[in-house]
RNA sequence: GGGCGGGUAGCUCAGUUGGGAGAGCGUCGGCCUUACAAGCCGAGGGUCGCAGGUUCAAGCCCUGUCCCGCCCA
């Protein structure tokens, strides 16, 4: 056991104080270790591996709130729970940034050499690499930090090569040249997933004429990369396209170069409809183009060098950069009289995801899986339910993603990253793949064997993840007990990402899904709906919410990033005009707790920061109410085990409203609908236990019914106590702190994150005393309303008078009369039979089945009272007439259900009712003004 | 072009088997009532994008349509 929590506690709520204390308590307590070998039910999240490079921006904080909340409800609720960290080496990215610092030193990788340019990355890697770490701990993450993995680790790497070398035994791992998606600027290949597609851009179709090589003519192309001319190697028709349909087997001349190329009829890629019905094919350079190319046999010319200019394929142009060329071409097609033409066009080239140029497709010998049978089990899985996605539409994105079977590939021609275990012999075409480093070629047994250059995609190893942090390839306790993991939750935007090749691994390596949810959450944008960039200066950065920043201390920060000086003065102006006072400190609790109310939404979140200022408030009540209310007047009571026994309805219908809300809180929780259970335990908390219990509790604990006192000092506690844990998954350290506070029964847990989590029975299931203190409180809110309306102060005390002849609610406010008395500041309270006479010169208003009466003198005015009426009046007769109608048809009272025809008669009822005391009050006042 | 999501109060959003339109913030009025003015009490505010349909009954289901956003090609 650690050493209690205790410090001296600020009167009122100030996060700052007690956010980084609460969670060395829990750690020194060792509360986030879960066992490998335990009889609890096992609960495991992995934590999403956070890249390096990368700092906590918003959507991490979202990932972890959700994550968190999950894991210590489940651990309070007695499950063996794991929530696994890490992190992601994330190899362009890191490798990117590693090179820009040597730049800034005058050097560059290639004069530092492999081993000692990947040493800077280690120590680049020591030195900032924990930073989110510490931000994940700044969020009150109970993640199991003992088990923290990297996935450069050597387990991780372990992993990594197994899962290689499996694959690559069983065919689905193969080195092939392919068309794959070059990046000349990071000079790597990249999937298909790491390149994006932006808006259109402006473009330009430019055409020109081949001209055949018998000289009787010419055919007309069309492109918007002209370039690539110096790389065609067909011309392609339709073949039923009466245009050029002769023309088929016939030859064309290359401008520049000294051979010819062939005109083929091809129905998919030439479509008669489109441009001049003829296209010129580049099937080194183009996806289409190479589909085509294998369709005819069509020669591959590769005119590019990896840094993205033209090699000797491209003369005459050969040493031009790609767009340089472009230019060239044009010219010199024009020179020779062959230009036909050019026109608008709109056209989105793939750009790089990391950098942003635009990827060529380029033909390329890489290492690719090969899913086709990995992703049909993926997509089975799915569709059998074994892995449930949350909310179910995002499967679609699952779906449509892996129903493509792409071949993925693998290899990255970058330093960073784990090196393809496959060495090439010097002597054969052997390529000896193996587990561990092999001395000799395993064809020839030559020992001339070199090492792959290359390192594997990123996502290969985050593809492992789910069980290479559990020990995987050993046949580990951990992956026993955990594997498959519980819930996987993440963005949504990295289901093709990650999610897909988590599925298609883990069934591949093990045999089984890698987790039974997966529960995706929308992005996090500015209050405008924008997505957040620094160069927009609309980022929100978590901790500046937690711990406040001012405007100064934004733009300052904003004036450090690696940004054109344009974009940063934009960024500025934007801060200064969005966040003219800067961020207000929030704290954890408050921040966690609205990035949980957002997550409801199905839409994008639209994040304000004044939402979390609100939740601040919140935390506020939550203190005032434990400490500055509860606690004196729980000083030095013995409580009670157990639920406690009721003395008045006020603590009847808290215990009631306690079952209800645990009862749907868990649900919620276990519906994973996060958003409503905030939503519900703030207005249970704020409302009910707040401004109605505690109200209702004030004159009893100064009064001197010592039973009574001692019931309401007991179910105080107890209301607190649940209630603190259940926010606890949410707000972890507002409630621990006061949780620590309250007095406990003998036996209780020494932190609130392994207390129980309440259940229904945890309450008093009381119908009765909810449908009373629901009357009564409508009784209150009538007089306080009247009280309102005539702007009588608070601190004047009224006399109010129930006009009823209903027994049971003249009953209810005798036997309450008291706390009436307090809520209302009442100097009297009178219950009279409609036969009695009523008090003259008073405000009037009809509340449950009865006239309320507040004589003012001097203040009522007969006007403002026949308004009131009247228009109380109107509603009612309003409600009254719609449920006549639905009684009057017929059909209704036919087909609807009994219940709601009965719902509709009661209704009529009490409208009746109503109408008649508004009715009296308003013959009255008539009477009153004669 | 295909798919998905959204359109509800001034703003941000809830609204789950179809059965009395809600919250927070903001607005207005009144309060230092001994936990909290970071608070308390009260009030006002909506043709649920539009048009049809199904149904006794539609914010919710169906069809069409307009607008916004995202993903894929």
């Amino acid at each position: 056991m650690s050493k209690p929590l205790s410090f001296e506690l600020p009167r009122s709520y100030d996060p700052s104080v007690i956010e980084q204390r609460v969670y060395r308590f829990w750690e020194d307590g060792g509360y986030f270790a879960a066992r490998d070998d335990s009889d609890k039910p096992p609960f495991c999240i992995v934590l999403p591996p956070p890249n390096i490079t990368g700092a906590l921006h918003m959507g991490h904080a979202l990932t972890a709130t959700v994550q968190d909340m999950l894991v210590r409800w489940r651990r309070m609720q007695g499950h063996n729970a794991l929530w696994l960290p890490g992190a992601d080496h994330a190899g362009i990215a890191t490798q990117t940034v590693v090179e820009r610092q040597l730049r800034n030193e005058g050097l560059n990788r290639h004069t530092l050499g492999r081993e000692k340019f990947l040493e800077r990355v280690w120590q680049w890697k020591e030195q900032y690499g924990d930073r989110i770490t510490e931000q994940h701990k700044r969020l009150g993450a109970s993640l199991d930090w003992e088990r923290e993995r990297f996935t450069m680790d050597e387990g991780a790497s372990r992993a990594v090569r197994e899962a290689f070398v499996r694959l690559y035994e069983n065919g689905k791992v193969v080195r092939d040249n392919r068309l794959i998606n070059w990046c000349v600027s990071c000079r790597t290949a990249l999937s298909d997933v790491e390149v994006d597609r932006d808006k259109p851009e402006k473009a330009e179709m430019w055409s020109f004429a081949y001209r055949l090589e018998d000289e009787s003519g010419e055919i007309v192309v069309a492109t918007t990369r002209p370039e690539t001319m110096l790389a065609d190697t067909a011309v392609v028709v339709h073949p039923e396209d009466d245009r050029y349909r002769h023309l088929i087997g016939k030859r064309v001349r290359h401008p520049f170069q000294d051979r010819s190329i062939p005109i083929v009829g091809d129905d998919v890629l030439a479509d008669p409809e489109l441009g001049t019905g003829a296209v010129k094919v580049t099937p080194a350079h183009d996806p289409n183009d190479f589909e085509c190319g294998k369709r005819h046999g069509l020669d591959l010319i590769d005119m590019l060098k990896d840094d993205g200019t033209v090699n000797e394929n491209g003369s005459p142009f050969q040493g031009l950069d790609r767009f340089e060329a472009r230019e060239q071409v044009k010219k010199a097609i024009e020179e020779k009289g062959l230009f036909r033409g050019r026109a608008e066009h709109e056209y989105a080239p793939g750009r790089c995801q990391r950098c942003r140029s635009v990827v060529e497709p380029k033909l390329s010998l890489q290492w690719f899986v090969d899913t086709t049978q990995m992703a049909e089990r993926a997509l089975q899985a799915v569709r059998d339910q074994k892995t449930v996605f949350v909310p179910p539409q995002q499967s679609h994105r699952y779906f449509d993603w892996l129903e493509k079977k792409m071949p993925w590939c693998i290899s990255r021609q970058l330093w960073w990253g784990h090196r393809i275990p496959a060495w090439y012999c010097d002597e054969c075409d052997e390529i000896t793949v193996s587990r561990v480093d092999p001395e000799s070629c395993s064809g020839c047994g030559s020992k001339n064997i070199k090492q792959d250059d290359d390192v594997l995609d990123t996502w290969f190893s985050s593809g492992l993840w789910p069980f290479s942090t559990l020990g995987w390839p050993e046949d580990t306790a951990a992956l026993k007990t955990f594997y498959p993991t519980s819930v996987l939750e993440t963005g949504y935007d990295i289901i093709t990402f990650w999610v897909s090749r988590m599925m298609m691994m883990g069934l591949e390596l093990l045999g089984e899904i890698p987790f039974h949810k997966v529960l995706l959450h929308p992005m996090i944008r500015d209050q405008d709906g924008n997505k957040m960039s620094k160069s927009r200066g609309n980022v929100i950065d978590p901790m500046d919410v937690i711990e406040g920043m001012s405007l100064e201390g934004l733009v300052d920060k904003t004036r450090g990033y690696t940004l054109p000086g344009d974009e940063i003065e934009r960024a500025v102006a934007y801060q200064k005009e969005h966040f003219p006072t800067g961020f207000a400190q929030c704290g954890t609790d408050a921040l966690r707790f609205t990035l949980a109310a957002y997550t409801g939404q199905d839409q994008d979140i639209r994040f304000s920061v004044d939402r979390v200022e609100g939740y601040r408030k919140f935390g506020n009540k939550i203190w005032q109410a434990t400490l500055g209310f509860a606690a004196p007047h729980l000083s030095g009571m013995t409580p009670k085990q157990g639920v406690p026994e009721p003395a008045t309805l006020a603590d009847r219908w808290i215990l009631a409203r306690l079952s209800q809300v645990a009862s749907d809180v868990d649900r919620l929780f276990e519906d994973f609908r996060v958003g409503e259970a905030t939503g519900l335990l703030y207005h249970f908390f704020w409302d009910e236990l707040c401004s109605w219990y505690i109200e209702l509790l004030k004159p009893i604990l100064s009064g001197d019914d010592e039973r009574e006192k001692e019931a309401g000092r007991q179910v105080l506690r107890y209301t607190l106590d649940m209630s603190l844990r259940l926010l606890h998954p949410l707000m972890p350290f507002i409630t621990e702190v006061l949780w620590q506070q309250l007095p406990k029964p003998e036996g209780h847990a020494d932190s609130i994150m392994v207390a129980p989590f309440p259940r229904a029975e945890d309450g008093l299931a009381d119908e009765e005393a909810v449908a009373k203190a629901s009357r009564l409180m409508n009784a209150v809110t009538a007089i306080r309303s009247v009280r309102s309306e005539y702007d009588v102060p608070p601190s004047k005390p009224i006399v109010a008078t129930f006009v009823t002849d209903d027994r049971h609610l003249a009953e209810l406010l005798e036997e309450n009369r008291s706390l009436v008395f307090s809520l209302c500041r009442l100097e009297e309270l009178q219950i009279l039979p409609s036969r009695a006479q009523r008090p003259t010169g008073c405000a009037t208003s009809v509340v449950e089945d009865a006239e309320l009466l507040v004589p003012l003198k001097g203040l009522v005015d007969v006007e403002s009272e026949r308004a009131r009426l009247i228009k109380d009046r109107d509603k009612t007769a309003k409600a009254m007439m719609g449920s006549e109608k639905k009684l009057n048809n017929d059909k209704f009272v036919a087909k609807a259900p009994q219940s709601v025809v009965e719902k509709e008669k009661e209704k009529v009822e009490e409208a009746k009712t109503r109408l008649g005391k508004i009715d009296e009050a308003l013959a009255r006042l008539e009477e009153v003004a004669k």
